[in-house]
DNA sequence: AAAAAAC
């Protein structure tokens, strides 16, 4: 493209895109005018029918480069059952919510517009209804789409529109069969696709050259791989969870006067639980996501954090792309990310729109090579906020080996390979807290379904222990912390995990019924505020 | 070396 089509394209209007007049309104009535460079590259091509080949990053805009000209070109013709009319593949369940969203947003003037939203963690039964209607509009992670085609509910053979978004992130998650299956599934003569991803892997190149045809290329220059506007920082820590969550305590403290809301990524699911426990307890407002998480928690956290009804939430690496989460001031990595390409997806949640935004990664001694190749991506030496690792102040915490010759010897009685590592991380996760001396904990194995256990197992878990519970209404006051066994005896006489839950929720008794039952207690806690 | 995604 050259600089003066480019020039020209900036002056463009949604008015000139050659858009419906109903789609065209629901933009104006959202306040949009102008279009983004993917928006005003990419909608005139797919409205003719071509086949679209975006590359651009999230928060360019590019869903609604795909989602109105899809409702322009959905006003003619009609859903038949079981045969959606356009299909989007979205790699994560919450990228596909978001997409409904923009559907219902910018098709408020298609009242018979039938959306259809497929992805996994939800009742099958209202999906399979929605089929049955005919869809004009089927959003889909891969899994439950191929699930609802075994089953015979689905017929793809109907598609007129393909989306494939954030491919390059499929292929990191292993979709690129899937995908491929699928692309399979519809007639390639009848179609029309639209691609989109951030980068152009191999792989992916691949896959285009396999499914699209003659397709128009709509590149985005990439906006400086990690935004000038964001203020990046590196904190150093003791290598222990416990030094890592003091120092993200105090940083956090230390940022309050500006720090609207964060998000804080960690590397593990278990690490986001544990790290929002300790949070919570420290009465910091903060919420969990991660993929292990029930649906419905995972929703109601993202839908809390966007409306502000949350201030940190502690995160997966599932809400590091895409997610479309305005105005977060600060990002906090309490890992550092393994691939250095996460970091750069981490940090740009914040400064989005050309606004400011901080980034606060810490560092402790085992992160060297990460950092490093972080470094080297980005080009950019990253500052550090007080003082390096070599003034680290050594953790007054366990040995780091872990102590052995105590109690019965390993031999005995060993646990499975599952239970004994849970144990040993729960045992360095109580020690951790102690020297603090934290308030009561929130109880939250009691209701997350984001602890480190079977589904299955924690379900029954809370059934039993509900039966208790209403078999004991009434029971004797509860010991309290400082009467739990202490620092130096912690590897002894320390009550069950479960024993502990139980004693806990019996405390805060707020009538809990179990998952899909009641909205979970630690989602109350956060929407409280 | 981890996350995500299907019952």
């Amino acid at each position: 493209m050259s600089s003066e089509e480019q020039t020209a394209q900036e002056a463009l209007t949604f008015a000139d895109l050659g858009l419906s007049p109903k789609v065209l309104s629901a933009v104006t009535d959202a306040g949009y005018t102008v279009p983004t460079p993917i928006q005003a590259g990419a909608i005139p091509h797919a409205l003719q029918g071509k086949d679209v080949l975006g590359i651009a990053q999230t928060g360019t805009g590019k869903t609604a480069s795909f989602v109105l000209p899809m409702l322009t070109r959905l006003e003619k013709g009609r859903a038949r059952a079981r045969m959606p009319r356009t299909l989007i593949l979205e790699p994560t369940r919450e990228l596909a919510a978001q997409v409904e969203e923009n559907f219902v947003k910018y098709g408020k003037n298609h009242p018979k517009l039938n959306i259809a939203l497929l992805i996994g963690g939800v009742s099958f039964d209202e999906q399979d209804k929605k089929l049955e209607r005919g869809a004009d509009v089927l959003i889909a992670t891969p899994g439950r789409l191929l699930d609802h085609r075994e089953r015979g509910k689905l017929l793809l053979n109907g598609v007129e529109i393909l989306v494939i978004d954030e491919a390059d992130r499929m292929l990191d998650m292993g979709f690129i069969p899937d995908i491929e299956r699928i692309c399979e599934m519809i007639p390639s003569l009848t179609r029309q696709t639209l691609f989109f991803s951030a980068t152009m892997p191999p792989e992916i190149t691949k896959l285009t050259e396999k499914f699209l045809h003659a397709p128009v290329r709509v590149e985005v220059s990439k906006a400086a791989s990690t935004g000038t506007n964001i203020t990046q920082r590196l904190v150093k820590s003791g290598p222990k969870p416990w030094d890592k969550r003091a120092a993200l305590r105090e940083l956090i403290n230390a940022e309050s006067g500006e720090l609207k809301n964060a998000i804080i990524f960690c590397n593990r699911k278990v690490e986001v639980s544990e790290l929002f426990r300790s949070l919570i307890k420290y009465d910091f407002d903060a919420g969990a996501l991660h993929g292990d998480m029930d649906q419905r928690a995972r929703m109601q956290m993202l839908a809390n954090f966007r409306d502000g009804k949350l201030k940190l939430l502690v995160a997966s690496d599932v809400a590091a792309r895409g997610l479309d989460i305005p105005d977060v001031s600060h990002v906090f990595n309490y890992d550092v990310p393994i691939h250095a390409e996460d970091y750069v997806h981490r940090i740009g949640r914040t400064g989005r729109a050309g606004r400011s935004g901080k980034s606060f990664t810490i560092v402790t001694k085992n992160d060297a090579k990460y950092l490093a190749a972080i470094e080297k991506l980005t080009g950019l030496k990253i500052e550090w906020h007080d003082g390096d690792l070599s003034t680290v102040v050594a953790s007054e915490g366990e040995d780091e080996a872990p102590r052995r010759g105590r109690g019965a010897p390993r031999r005995a009685g060993r646990k499975d390979e599952g239970e004994r590592k849970r144990g040993g991380r729960e045992r360095s996760q109580r020690h951790a807290e102690k020297p603090a001396r934290e308030p009561e904990a929130v109880d939250i194995d009691a209701v997350a379904a984001d602890a480190p256990v079977e589904k299955r197992e924690r379900k029954e878990a809370i059934r039993s222990d509900n039966a208790e519970r209403k078999a004991r209404p009434e029971r004797a006051e509860q010991p309290r912390r400082d009467d739990r066994p202490r620092r130096d005896d912690h590897r002894g006489g320390r009550p069950d995990r479960s024993e502990q839950n139980r004693r806990q929720r019996e405390q805060d008794d707020d009538g809990t019924v179990g998952f899909g039952d009641d909205m979970p207690a630690f989602m109350r806690v956060s929407a409280k505020v």
